[in-house]
DNA sequence: TGAATGACTTCGG
DNA sequence: CCCGAAGCCATTC
């Protein structure tokens, strides 16, 4: 069980430097971790962000904007209430004016 | 050690 | 932009 490889913090770490109202995408993550190519384990990475309540996994969404993760929320809604809460909009599980509340770690940081 | 899996991304059509 | 297929890489069995 190599639970913590360090990977795993740096993803986190990230999250919880996304801005209040901002998302981003897994790869965009990977990329400022210089793990580009490793998306997929970003999103596996957060599957144990449910262990830490300071990483926002429902503002990191796939490159579309669209709430991939959602389905693994504790409900089906919960992740686009989250956003919404955050003045995000969202429809149908799909993030609307992306551009605008897309937050890039590499670029930002 | 090797095969399977996955909250993704990119490429070609 | 949508669709199908391939690539990627760490984790798990």
């Amino acid at each position: 069980m190599a639970a913590n490889t360090g990977f795993f913090d740096k993803v986190y770490e990230v999250a919880r430097l996304i801005p209040f109202g901002k998302v981003t995408s897994y790869g965009a993550i990977a990329k400022y971790l210089g793990a580009a190519g490793s998306a997929r384990m970003v999103g596996w990475a957060m599957n144990g962000a449910g262990k830490h309540p300071d990483v926002p996994a429902h503002r990191v969404v796939n490159r579309k904007g669209l709430l991939t993760g959602k389905h693994h929320f504790d409900g089906t809604n919960l992740m686009q209430q989250l956003l919404e809460s955050e003045g995000i909009e969202v429809v149908d599980h799909q993030i609307q004016h992306l551009e605008s509340v897309f937050w890039d770690p590499g670029k930002e940081l």
